[in-house]
DNA sequence: ATGCATGAGGC
DNA sequence: CCTCATGCATA
């Protein structure tokens, strides 16, 4: 109980080691069947919701007077950004381990026509002859070596932001494929041999999530591992991750059977709106909504929630969360392996007067 | 794997 | 209010 009642993220204090469920390796290997749904009740599903649902459920259309946000303290520990230093607690057997990058480039957020060398956009086909890109590997495929190099969208569309080649005055000419910004057709190869590698290893998204959090401070949740592998995150944060993932590829592999000790961190009884489901038809009338205007106006977004019956702040992060959408590496409808086609997007951010 | 949500920063 | 990184809850 002592575990991590009241400091979830106590990677100061608690000795990482006090779970004997340490056990990361029972995954047969099944790559995108059914993977993490034991782990993750596992851990965070076992705690709040056992029983019956959530008893501070979010009134959506009663008082939108968050409720959440007067009694909730600031537990959301985001050690993250700020690189919260662990003492070293870490007994991991180092290896060989670079235990040293500079500060990482902190450039332009997205611009997906990577600073570096993308001058062969043609068009490429995800055609692969050798292995497959996003489907099933028989689980023992080796490391393929990587042979398309696949220069899909320079830039997509829905890109607005200049690409802006950083040059900061320091560095930008040398890449050490470790550190400094890779490419976008570098962070999906890695991403691709990411993600054998792990499930050669037999380790699920979450698993790496939790190991990242031991290993240097920062948990992450299968969620964002997922992303990063599926290339749905923007480019600056592959970027960010990229080195952590990278790391932990080489102490994961390096200990070849021996489990580092992951701590389970206990999840909080967080008061979370309850996820509101929007309709299909809905989803749909909120999508041309979008392809018109992106932006709109909090006017029309009241207005618009106000029709559609939702409250006007479901409204508002439904089009937050599109616009995110829209600038990951993988542009929405576009999958790997097939579907080339190319959408038009309304580049006016600011004038859509016609509603 | 993804949809809706939260929160920290930034204007 | 927005963007951005991130994740709970869910399909």
């Amino acid at each position: 109980m002592a575990t991590a009642a009241s400091n979830p993220y106590s990677i100061l204090s608690s000795t990482s080691m006090v779970h004997p469920d340490a056990s990361v390796m029972q995954h047969g290997g099944s790559p995108f069947r059914n993977h993490q749904k034991l782990l993750q009740s596992d851990y965070l599903q076992g705690v709040q919701s056992n029983g019956h649902p959530i008893g501070h459920q979010w009134v959506s259309s009663l008082a939108e007077g968050n409720p959440w946000s007067a009694a909730l303290e600031q537990q959301d520990v985001k050690p993250g950004r700020e690189d919260l230093q662990l003492g070293a607690i870490i007994h991991h057997r180092s290896t060989a381990h670079v235990a040293h990058h500079s500060p990482h480039t902190n450039h332009h957020a997205g611009a997906w026509g990577t600073p570096a060398s993308h001058n062969s956009s043609s068009i490429n086909l995800y055609s692969q002859t050798g292995f497959s890109v996003n489907g099933m590997h028989g689980g023992l495929t080796p490391p393929p070596p990587p042979p398309s190099s696949a220069p899909n969208q320079s830039v997509h569309p829905g890109l607005r932001e200049t690409p802006e080649p950083g040059e900061l005055g320091t560095h930008h000419c040398h890449d050490h494929s470790d550190e400094e910004t890779p490419t976008s057709d570098e962070l999906e190869q890695f991403a691709k041999q990411f993600k054998q590698r792990r499930i050669k290893l037999g380790f699920t998204q979450a698993d790496v999530g939790l190991a990242l959090g031991t290993l240097y401070g920062n948990v992450f949740s299968q969620t964002t591992i997922c992303r990063f592998e599926a290339l749905q995150l923007s480019f600056k944060n592959m970027c960010k991750l990229k080195p952590l993932l990278n790391k932990w590829l080489e102490e994961a592999d390096s200990s070849t059977g021996s489990p580092s000790s992951i701590d389970k961190i206990a999840a909080q009884g967080r008061k979370r709106k309850k996820r509101t489901s929007i309709e299909v038809s809905v989803k749909g009338v909120l999508e041309t909504h979008f392809l018109k205007c992106p932006k709109p106006a909090a006017q029309e977004i009241l207005s618009l929630a106000d029709s559609l019956q939702l409250e006007k702040e479901v409204v508002r992060v439904w089009f937050c969360n599109r616009r995110q959408k829209e600038k990951r590496m993988t542009p929405p409808g576009e999958q790997q392996g097939h579907e080339v086609y190319s959408h038009t997007v309304n580049a006016d951010s600011s004038s859509c007067r016609d509603l």
